[in-house]
DNA sequence: CAAATATGTTAATTCACTTGACATTATTTG
DNA sequence: CAAATAATGTCAAGTGAATTAACATATTTG
């Protein structure tokens, strides 16, 4: 109970069905009538009634107009989109990506800029800070306004201290209070999550997986990690870690991977593996279109991924290779988690199909028929939002459940 | 508490703190005072009073010595022994074991009988039924004094419908009415487990797991299966096929499956495997003790583990490739899933440090360290007991829960 | 033995929720 | 087209689980 994204305040166990009654008209498509909250929360329509009646005259929530049938209409409850503003901050290995959204979780405006991630914590942070209070006038907004934020990096966070625990691929950013700093900055509640994980949020929120009990997002990037969405709880594992599928053990004496073991997924099938089989291939002579771009040391798996859209059949067979191996761990993970959805995000999911064909087919082969029938195989509808919107979710829930709490 | 979306409170919400209490009591090992009740659930000592007053009076619970120093002596509350009586029906492959216990799980007595898992639900059962009622009079208990029972069998459980899905190893149990039947002939309720998801919950309410908020139990027998308590709770998946570990696929061209896939974990170091390599190595002249005790062909996985025990190095050697073996897969759970202890039960872990070496040296290799240095790996303490003691915790669930309702 | 400390209980109060009646607004029917 | 029917929403009185604040009880310490 200690471990989840964001902690509700122990006074809140209160007035639960506040909270219950606020979370089910925040994801319900379209809104929700009060009788129909009152079915899903088993109290009667009085004590609904009252509940959002604080709801309303807390200005969180407002009534539209819904129809129905049969008798008199519902009215329908959605949050008010004016009740406030928040930030969703997906810092990646070479990118952040900042959104702004209002209270309905639609997004404002947004923002990318690059980044370099190796270059630590107090190098890149200020370099988001900047970036904000560059943009965020140009938007109509005043930083001052900002509710809450929620960020993301693609490391392992650990505990709430707010700070990310051995991360490979982030040099230097051990035990930096990576939050407070963004606190003291934004002077707002912020929210620290893995990268992985507010995607699974993200696309279980506003994508692909809407509303589903048990989600796996796999984001495949540079590295390759999953988010873990079960009986629709966030789960994080007991230090944080949980779903590192990108360092399960695929080829024994595979190409060497930056966690120092052979044959990881990640070594296999991410960015960094779809680049480097580019140049391989290049190098021994390879009809692609790649050699024309440039030296082939320069290629990335952008330009991997740009040429296999394109038609390039080199690159195409490169992607459909990650597919294969993906599929073989997303088998393991399908046969563990029983997920009702895989949801694949990152750079290669743009692919689609091309990816996809060979992820369900491996899934198929290596799965119980139990547990590959029961589950779906997607792309990421946010496509390269997914993270950002998944924090911007987090940052909802840090603003609507402190202010309902009074 | 919460992440996302507000997990709807089970039955009710009104009593929730009952409940909270009940089971605080029930899992605090030696007792708990109304105090540390009070500081876990977050009441006031008056509301606790209030609560325990009520659980007493309904005589589930019961005061008895405390000590503690520094001022008044806390009473200590343990539940009451005498409120009833549970049996916990764990029906593997060849046998059937089944444990009477009173209100604090303490095993009053205990019957094992064989049983032929493939001869389908219309013989086995009635067998069962059988076995439980020329057993328990002689316990002095009459069946109508049993307030709950919980059965688990070894294959999924097709949601709380009280029947199997496809089980591999269970053929003709498809779709019977498992639960229906047993709860006709035995008069009380019944609930229907898997036996791998019973092991978590017994050796996490009783065994080497106690208490730990993310268990996963890892049942070799003849065939290999997990359970998983994450969260606090356990996890079924979308169809109930979660922890399907045994078949994941280690080796690509491995020996063949019950399941039709090649080279899953189940087929590499399951019971089933275990012997299958010992009648090979027998008739390739390998030199053990097994040789001796008759032909190849009638040696089972007992037969291996007892040499193994004896010091038979052939044998040892065996269990020592499944531990490998197990290692591998282990490793991949560990990573995804990410937890505070693996617990390794059925047949072969009773060889303790024999298998559990290998797999703590494999999954040192194959898994992150942030993953592995956190995860503890041990045998189950309750042994052969281990999924009939958590049907017992399930049973008593039902029994007590069900009682504090009013 | 009084003081200090901690646990447990009691009575008055608070407030979320239920109950049951009523108001409102739509569709259907004679 | 009024009347019947149906569904949603609100109101006022009552219930009960919790809090607050005082008191009672048991044990150690100076």
């Amino acid at each position: 109970m200690a471990t989840t994204v964001w902690q509700i305040p122990k006074a809140s166990v209160k007035n639960l069905n506040k909270h219950a009654a606020l979370d089910l008209i925040r994801f319900a498509p379209g809104g929700i009538s009060r009788i129909e909250l009152s079915r899903q929360i088993g109290l009667t329509r009085a004590a609904v009634t009252s509940i959002v009646g604080d709801l309303i005259e807390a200005r969180l929530v407002r009534e539209t107009n819904g129809q129905h049938g049969g008798g008199r209409n519902p009215i329908n409850l959605e949050i008010n989109p004016d009740f406030g503003r928040v930030l969703g901050i997906d810092i990646g290995s070479t990118h952040v990506t900042i959104v702004l959204v209002n209270g309905l979780a639609q997004v404002l405006d947004e923002v990318n800029a690059p980044l370099d991630i190796t270059q630590g914590p107090e190098i890149c942070l200020p370099q988001v800070a900047k970036v904000i209070n560059g943009w965020l006038p140009n938007t109509g907004t005043e930083l001052s306004e900002i509710l809450a934020a929620a960020v993301d990096v693609p490391g392992p966070v650990v505990s709430d201290a707010g700070k990310v625990g051995a991360p490979p691929i982030m040099p230097g950013w051990d035990n930096f209070p990576i939050r407070d700093w963004l606190e003291e900055r934004l002077g707002c509640p912020v929210s620290l999550g893995n990268d992985a994980e507010f995607g699974a949020l993200g696309e279980w929120a506003f994508g692909a997986g809407r509303g589903e009990k048990n989600l796996a997002y796999i984001k495949v990037g540079t590295g390759v990690g999953a988010g873990l969405l079960l009986d629709g709880q966030i789960y994080r594992g007991t230090t944080g870690s949980a779903g590192e599928i990108g360092h399960i053990t695929l080829v024994e004496d595979g190409p060497i991977c930056t966690c120092g073991n052979h044959g990881c997924l990640e070594a296999l099938a991410g960015g960094r593996s779809l680049a480097l089989r580019a140049r391989e291939g290049i190098s021994k002579g390879r009809r692609t279109s790649l050699a024309e771009i440039g030296p082939a040391n320069s290629i990335i798996a952008k330009d991997v991924i740009a040429a296999a859209r394109r038609g390039d059949l080199f690159c195409q067979q490169l992607v459909i290779d990650s597919g294969y191996h993906l599929g073989t761990a997303i088998a393991s993970l399908v046969n563990l988690i029983n997920p009702d959805i895989v949801v694949i995000g990152g750079g290669v999911a743009q692919l689609g199909d091309l990816l996809l064909d060979p992820i369900r087919q491996t899934v198929k082969q290596r799965s119980l028929k139990v547990s590959w029938q029961a589950v779906r195989i997607s792309a990421a509808i946010l496509g390269r939002r997914s993270s950002a919107m998944g924090a911007v979710v987090q940052a909802l829930s840090m603003s609507l459940h402190q202010i309902a709490q009074v």
